[in-house]
This record gives structure tokens, C-alpha cells and sequence, in this order.
DNA sequence: CTGTTAGCGCCTTCAT
DNA sequence: ATGAAGGCGCTAACAG
């Protein structure tokens, strides 16, 4: 018994020529290790940690949510996770916060701010023996081990494909809402959204983006002077969250009729808003995929298991009224 | 121990005192089984049959490979699952397989035509305690325990509404080839896309249905009849398989540009389609999901566990060449 | 109606 | 470098 588990996970201590005849008469007998015995048998647990944004919006309490809910999941693999809430939005704070989970965790995932310090601290849990995953929003110069969350430049470039098509043929100005441009995931959205604007759509100009911290009322005051200061909008991109202050501006405008309208995440705000027509289309990542994907992979790195890259990766889904989940 | 079992799973032969109690102990230990070591402990197997068509399409062959691909999961689980195949196509035919399953496995999950005979044989099958799961085609009025899919009214309206918009205020007809109007899905789906076509967009018209047995060679003549009698085709939905064969009378006729084309799953084709302009969107369901998912449910139905629901919901995606996963 | 017991197949520790 | 043995937490058969 002993020998074939160190043969079937590759530890060390076994002469060749024995690794050898084991591996011959487990194709022999075609012999298939349960994984329900071994997680049973597993003595040891590994702890995860989320790290994730204070007070965060919608979508990030919906991966929080989806977290807890994998605790029993978790429970039956000798693993636990919990959820640490941290100012994402501040480095230093976040960079604090992982240096402080060095050597505590088993694995460590993070919704992430790319910066200098934040790297160092991600390096630095590695270093530890922590496995990182980065989540939702990437930091690609770390050492982390995995990133779970979407192509954020697909998703802009999805965007402005829907947009440039559904104006139908006219002509104008596009106006693009954004938390903040120092936010990873905003940035490459913005940067494929352009991209596809400018060079597919040559009747449309994007306007440069501006800031409203995804919070809701700024985002309100900056659509509606937007809509006021450009008689020929004809297309609205909201790159990260605070959509209802969009949503309103627009609906006091009346203008939605003439305005294409996409934003991110499914919400009970967005929702509606297809329904009645304010919002065209919803960029969509499923937050209870991410959530799951983070913890399949953080488990399977702490038990040495292969990635299967190919079902971790994560979708960008195109909602309209009509395919509402 | 054995009362334990009892009460967490419901089975009689517990007084109603003693239930109690072992309640409140469960919650004040926040005790939660671990389902490893069920299903380690649980000795009787249970058998799946997978009925599938024979040399089925891509999309079909996508779902096969995915429940062979859970072999190694559902064996941890003490159960399995083997494909049939069938001519899914003649109702008699698919009876007499379905006939001759009953009793023989504890679960089936079928890709079903809703025919009368059919029916019966589902019915049969659940009369004779096996648990039926009706795949991509529903057969409402069966007994079937479950159905695992989209919503195909959904997936035609999404391409009606994709269709609409996309060809830009412009107008004129829209071509629709399915493969058999008595295949429910397709029915379903073009209903669904009827719908918003003639509701939403008035300067469209839906022509008729043109059906092509999901065959490449038919639907390109088909296709290219449609467009030499169309000269002010402006859509293209193919509701079914067999768009090989549009793409490639499509391509033919050098009108990519101006004829709007939707069509279902992806594959090396459509994937290659959307790549070079020729199709528009692609209306995508998950084969591997689908698979997942029929398992996961025949497994809840034959240890009585509950369903999620919400968790096996298949969802109508839109892929565009933007978003191609 | 309730309690006892023998595994299920693996991981881990300890002995050889 | 290999082997032996004791659980892990449950299910199912059986005893009381």
C-alpha cells in the first residue's frame, strides 16, 4: 500500500525498477485511486484565505457569498476557507494586509490592486510557501501562481463590438464611465473598448474616459453631464460598477432610446435595466464560476495536483433581455 | 451511529423525540457530514445510460466526450455511466431503445424527439423506477424527472434580437433553415425567433422555414437558393447543424457583408466563421455543462439528494468573435 | 425503534 | 527502500 502511494504521487523512496512494475500493474488492472477515500484519509488540512474588498459591491459579495457556500464542498477535502476584508483600493493597506497572512495559509487568494508594494507582498507570501491566486483583477509581474477572472481586454473589446453595431449606421460620440483607471481590469477594458471603436467604427468617437470611483452618485453627475455636453452621444460604455447612477442619469435624460447603453455585472439594477430597455447588453463573469475556479485551483496546488487550465478558464458572457439567466 | 444516518437522511424508523434531539445536537455541534466518506462507505453502485444519437454532430460528440471525461469523478462516487446510441430521429426506433433499458439502470438521460411513442417509453422507464433525464430536447408532457438545457425559446429569440440589431435600421428579409420543425428545439427556437423578428423590428421579415435534416450539402443549396431569390436578404439564422454548409453558400455568394448570420454551437467552423466575418454570433450552449450537469442530477435523483437548481441551469450564451472562449 | 460492527480505499506513521 | 497497521467518517447489515 505504501509503496504504490509513493509511486502514484511521485514521492521519493521508491527504486525505479519498482516504480516500474507498480505503474505496469496498475494499467494491468486498470486500477483507479478513489479520490473520495483519499480526501478521507488525508489527516492534515489546508487553510485559504480571501482576501477580499471591504464593503465591495455587488459582484465582489456575490464571490464572497459563493465562498461560503463551498464550506461543506471544502469541509469533505480537508480544507476551509475564510474571506479577509481589506482596502483594495489603498496599496500600502493591501500590501499590509497579505504581508500579514505570510506563512498562515496554505493559499491566498486576492482581488488585486496592480501595484509595486502590492507585487512585493504577493512575492513575498510566495516566497513564504503561500500559493497566491490572483482574482477578478490580475497582477501580471508577481510571482502569483494563477489568475482566475476574465480577459478584461476580450470583455472591453466585446463592448465595443455591441456598441459600434447595435448605433446601427449613425454616427457620434461615445462616452465611457470608468472607477478608476489605475484599477487593472478597468484599464484593459478601457484599452480594448478603443481599440475596437476606433478602428472598426470610424462614425464613432470615443471620449476620453472619466472617473467616478465606482460609487453611484458620481457616476450619476458624470453621465448627466455627458449626456448634457454631448447632443450626439449615441453610445454609453460603464467599465466597472456604480451602473445604477448611469442608469438614472440616462432615464432623467430620455434619451435612452437614442443611446446604446452596456455595463458589467448582473445586479437586480442591471437586470431591470434590460428589461425596460435603459441597458442594451451586460458584459457578464460569473462570480460563483470565479469563486469555485479560485478554490478548485488553490486546492489543487496544495495538493500538488495538475491545473486542468481549460475548465478554469473563465467566460465573458453577453447578456441581452432575451438570454436573462 | 445508525440513528444518525437515519435522521440525516430522512429514513423512517426514528421516533419523533429522538429525531429531535439528534437535531439539536447536529446544530449545536454544527456538525456537517462529510460526503467522502459516504461515498466511500456506500457500497451499491449505480449505473447510468447516456442515449445519444449516432453519429451525432459535433455538438453531440462535445457532450460523449464530456461524460466519458467524468468516468474517473463519477467512479470516486460508486457510480457510472455508459453511452447508447441511437437513431434518435425515428421515434420507433428510440422507443424500442428506451424499452429495452427499463430496468436496467438506475438513471437515463436521453436526447429525446418528442413523439407520442416516445413518451411512453420515458413513461415506462420511470413507471419501472429509473430516473429520466431528458437532454438538449425536452418531452414536456412525459414523465421525465428533470430537464437538462436551455430554454430554446430564449435561444431564438436572443438570435432574432441579435439579427434585429445588428443589420442597422436596414430592411428586408430574413432567412431561417432548421433542420426538422418536428425536432421541439428547433421548433422552439424558431417560434422564439419569429417572435421578436415580427414583433420587434418591423422593417424584417421572417420567410419561411426552410429545413435541411441538419446536412451540410442540403443546407447549402438551400442557402443558395435563398440568397439567388433574395436579393434583399439582410439575415440568416440557422437554427440547427449542418452550418457548414450555409457558411459555405454564404461565402460563395460574396454577401457576408451584407447578410447578417447567426447560428448555434461552436465549433471549428463557426469558431473560424466569426474569425473572418462570415457569422455574426454564435448562440452557444455548454456541452460539457450539459454533461456535468445530467450527471449531477441523475446522481442527487438516485441518492434522493436534493437539486440545485439554480446551479444546473444551462445558460443561452452569445459568442462573438470578441468573446470567443 | 435503537445500538453494534465490519468494512469502503486511501494516507500516514512507524517498524523493519 | 519497503511493509504493516491504524484510522478517516460514513453505510449497511445485523443484533438486541
Amino acid at each position: 500500500m505504501a509503496t504504490l502511494d509513493r509511486v502514484l504521487h511521485g514521492r521519493a523512496g521508491v527504486r525505479e525498477d519498482t516504480a516500474r512494475r507498480v505503474r505496469e500493474t496498475i494499467d494491468r488492472f486498470e486500477f483507479r485511486p478513489s479520490s473520495a477515500a483519499a480526501d478521507l484519509a488525508r489527516r492534515r488540512s489546508s487553510r485559504f484565505a480571501f482576501v477580499m474588498p471591504e464593503g465591495g459591491n455587488l459582484f465582489m459579495q456575490a464571490i464572497s457569498a459563493a465562498v461560503e457556500d463551498m464550506a461543506a464542498w471544502l469541509n469533505a477535502r480537508r480544507a476551509s476557507a475564510e474571506t479577509i476584508r481589506a482596502d483594495v483600493f489603498n496599496p500600502a493597506a493591501l500590501a499590509a494586509t497579505l504581508e500579514s497572512l505570510v506563512g498562515r495559509y496554505d493559499g491566498v487568494a486576492v482581488v488585486a490592486l496592480d501595484h509595486q508594494s502590492v507585487r512585493a507582498a504577493i512575492d513575498d507570501l510566495v516566497a513564504g510557501g503561500t500559493h497566491v491566486v490572483t482574482l477578478v483583477s490580475d497582477v501580471p509581474g508577481s510571482r502569483r501562481h494563477h489568475y482566475v477572472g476574465i480577459d478584461n481586454v476580450a470583455a472591453g473589446r466585446t463592448a465595443g463590438s455591441l456598441i459600434g453595431r447595435f448605433v446601427g449606421g449613425r454616427s457620434g460620440k461615445v462616452g465611457v464611465v470608468a472607477g478608476s483607471r489605475s484599477l487593472r481590469d478597468h484599464a484593459e477594458r478601457v484599452f480594448g473598448f478603443n481599440q475596437v471603436i476606433n478602428l472598426e467604427f470610424p462614425g464613432l468617437t470615443a471620449l476620453g474616459v472619466v472617473e467616478g470611483g465606482d460609487r453611484d452618485e458620481a457616476n450619476e453627475a458624470l453621465t448627466a453631464r455627458l449626456l448634457a455636453e454631448q447632443p450626439d452621444l449615441v453610445g454609453l460604455y460603464n467599465v466597472g460598477a456604480g451602473t445604477p447612477g448611469v442608469v438614472k442619469s440616462l432615464a432623467d435624460s430620455g434619451r435612452e432610446a437614442d443611446v446604446v447603453f452596456i455595463a458589467h455585472d448582473l445586479t437586480p439594477v442591471t437586470r431591470r435595466g434590460l428589461l425596460r430597455g435603459l441597458l442594451d447588453a451586460v458584459i457578464v463573469q460569473d462570480p460563483g464560476h470565479e469563486a469555485r475556479s479560485a478554490i478548485r485551483v488553490l486546492l489543487s496546488l496544495a495538493r500538488r495536483e495538475p491545473i486542468l487550465a481549460e475548465q478554469e478558464k473563465i467566460r465573458v458572457e453577453i447578456v441581452m433581455r432575451d438570454n436573462l439567466p
